[in-house]
DNA sequence: GACGTACCCTGAGTTACATCA
DNA sequence: CATGATGTAACTCAGGGTACG
């Protein structure tokens, strides 16, 4: 088995929460010991019931009476691999803890109580996740003993945790995406804008008579084609107006200018005009 | 080496209790 | 005091990885 020791730090780098995985249902799937954990589940929450478990953890309590996950003692009790080192070590802490056979339900009554976990528990339990968000099986015992829980609360303690912080960095993931579109959808409107402005000046013959007659022919050295009027108006390529983030380059703000080219008419002049500077109304500068 | 089985661990989703406004 | 919202401990389930025969 991979050893945890020196994996993962704190961060669980989500960076592309959409892409969780969807977990398909397969009913088919060979689950060993399952079904009689699912059995006795709900007998096991009866059982609970009337446990105060806002104290120093029993033996009644313990796993090996029927309170847990599947993940827990039940199953590697009759474990084949056995890795017996750790559940003595379990049974071991489990021994030190006083039974009590009162709280174990003697009343049959069905409230199953929740434990708070102290500050201190919290914090140390923070700090252990601070180092490692997971803990190999020494690890889990030494912290269980510590702070004198049961090794299966303190790992669900870190499940919990690591769901808490998985949860917490989807949010942030989700709050980003949601500022990246912001902003696109804001340059998106600029953009359009900005093809308006171009349109209504090539509608406006007045705006180009006056023009000085432009002497070259001038090619964007980006998309490296001529200002002709009939690529503008006709070609299928990306232009400002369909496609204003493809187009964005085309358009730079700085030394990417061009000279007017000779070619009449409305449309000619627009095309040249596309790769002029315009003010903040759309006028020639 | 491929295969089947058992076990362990984890993530995802859910439930239920405690606390607070 | 009752109630709804929220936080979280504990649970169930499914899937992946490993050991072993």
């Amino acid at each position: 088995m991979v050893d945890k020791d020196d994996d993962l730090g704190l961060s669980l780098a989500l960076k592309c929460p959409e892409a969780l995985p969807q977990r398909p249902l397969n009913l088919f799937v060979q689950k060993k010991a399952l079904c009689s954990d699912a059995f006795h589940a709900s007998e096991t929450r009866a059982y609970l019931r009337g446990i105060d478990v806002n104290r120093a953890p029993t033996m009644a309590d313990c796993e090996d009476v029927g309170v847990s996950s599947p993940n827990s003692t039940i199953s590697s009790i009759s474990g084949k691999r056995n890795d017996r080192e750790t559940n003595e070590e379990e049974n071991e802490n489990e021994n030190e803890i006083e039974s009590s056979e009162e709280d174990a339900g003697g009343t049959g009554d069905t409230v199953r109580k929740k434990l708070r976990l102290s500050k201190e528990q919290s914090a140390i339990l923070e700090e252990t996740f601070k180092e490692h968000n997971t803990l190999n099986p020494k690890q889990k015992l030494a912290l269980a003993k510590q702070l004198n829980l049961r090794p299966r609360q303190v790992e669900v303690w870190f499940q919990n945790r690591r769901a808490r912080t998985k949860l917490k960095q989807t949010e942030v993931d989700c709050e980003y995406l949601k500022r990246c579109c912001e902003n696109l959808t804001e340059e998106n409107r600029r953009l359009q804008k900005e093809v308006q402005e171009l349109r209504t000046l090539k509608l406006s013959p007045q705006l180009y008579m006056h023009m000085n007659p432009p002497t070259t022919l001038t090619m964007c050295p980006s998309c490296e084609r001529v200002a002709v009027a009939s690529a503008s108006s006709s070609a299928p390529s990306p232009s400002p107006a369909s496609n204003p983030l493809a187009a964005a380059p085309h358009f730079p703000l700085g030394p990417h200018q061009h000279r007017p080219m000779p070619i009449a008419g409305p449309w000619a002049g627009a095309a040249s005009m596309r790769h002029r500077p315009f003010d903040a109304h759309g006028t020639r500068s």
